[in-house]
DNA sequence: CGAGGTATTGACGGCTCTCAAGTCTGGTGG
DNA sequence: CCACCAGACTTGAGAGCCGTCAATACCTCG
């Protein structure tokens, strides 16, 4: 349940279109879910949701940023997704969460109420449709995800690599929100695995660590040729 | 496109209510599309779609088996998905489709003219909600297959044996439609894996092989219980 | 009966995991 | 400002699992 997390975050002041800035990531305009929600900032590590609960709420990152994942029965970790800011996570067709979200640092969400999304669809035909396209959207991302596992662990970092870029659009330089630990959840490798491979890609020349959580691609050719 | 594969398939009878004996597995009442579309026969291993290529049409089994899929680079496979009687696929919420497609062995698919699905769910609001419930299931299903792709070879096996048997309900006896490399690429692993682990299985006793495409769950505990 | 594709089995090597130390970093308190 | 501490990250050594290559068996169809 959302207010279970009381302690972990505070309302702040109901939706301004302050966030009209957010990229539209998914070339899907998202902008008519503003007016609806209300900003809530986050702790490190709290839960947004879990899974099997029913979806109350649908979310949109404004800054910060979310994963939600699944738990083996062994207690290891696959996390599905990351959503960065102006990205929307916990949409669902069913009236139960099939992942569990987490806020991976300090972030703040819209929290859009899922009845009002949902009355909102019965009238309006676009809003149907771009719940659809979202949630088709999703689909797609977890499906190139999986061409991912597949893959060496050299090719899973560039992967991850070339991915955040893209979708942070800040150029070359990537600052990664999330820990060695959610990276390798994600990719399906280890921390060491991770930590390992970035050092070979540094003594390469393909990307600089300066501090951990910062990556700078030196050379995006090497990492989109990195099939070995 | 779908006419280029005409010397692969050839029309039948325009939909008759035979196929309402098939299954709705997806737990989602999907009849209300049988009246739309015509039957077409595919050889075994013909293109149905390409990635890329206009979504014109949507696709139900009738009998057989689908496969939806995408190449790397270095023209290794994933298989994103296989498709029983009664499941649905191709359904995009764009106008291309993200997956190539084929047969696995001789099938009947439903075939369903994508924009008189559209005009009917621009009137019919339950229409709309069927093709985001759709959708929403595959990514679900998705997701849970990534799961399955970070374990180990034999929990990898032993969780697409359960899923089939699951899926096709004929009891023990699985009657697998695809090929060990099809299998393999499903699983992100090799056909020399997938048969040494089929032999292990059966060395344990979990399965029996009695050919090499009908595999028999003599041990259902075994099998969920293999975490190693 | 022969041929080609499909499946099985074996030997070996490499990649990644595991376990175990070290090192760095950021935050806290003196 | 500095010392300290806990958590995060890095690095190393060894083992195990799976991929690769190769040979053999099987099965279907001509």
């Amino acid at each position: 349940m959302l207010m279970q997390n009381a302690r972990t975050l505070s309302a702040t002041h109901p939706a301004k279109p302050l966030d009209r800035w957010a990229p539209e990531p998914h070339g899907i305009d998202i902008s008519a879910l503003d007016t609806l929600g209300v900003r809530m900032s986050y702790a490190r590590n709290a839960e947004i949701f879990g899974e099997g609960e029913p979806t109350h709420y649908v979310f949109k990152v404004v800054a910060g940023a979310a994963r939600t994942y699944k738990v083996l029965d062994d207690g290891r970790r696959q996390i599905s997704a990351f959503y960065l800011p102006g990205e929307v996570f916990g949409l669902e067709a069913t009236d139960t969460h099939h992942c569990s979200a987490e806020s991976v640092g300090r972030s703040i969400f819209l929290v859009i109420k899922r009845t009002a999304l949902l009355s909102l669809a019965r009238t309006d035909h676009q809003t149907t449709h771009l719940m659809w396209r979202l949630t088709a959207h999703e689909l797609e991302r977890v499906q190139t995800h999986m061409l991912v596992l597949i893959r060496s662990a050299q090719e899973r970092v560039a992967c991850f690599l070339l991915e955040m870029a893209e979708r942070m659009g800040t150029g070359d330089v990537v600052e990664l929100p999330m820990s060695r630990q959610d990276i390798a959840d994600y990719l399906g490798l280890t921390i060491e695995t991770i930590s390992r491979t970035l050092t070979q890609l540094e003594g390469n020349g393909a990307i600089a660590v300066p501090t951990c959580r910062r990556i700078v691609l030196c050379d995006r050719a090497a990492l989109k040729r990195l099939h070995a």
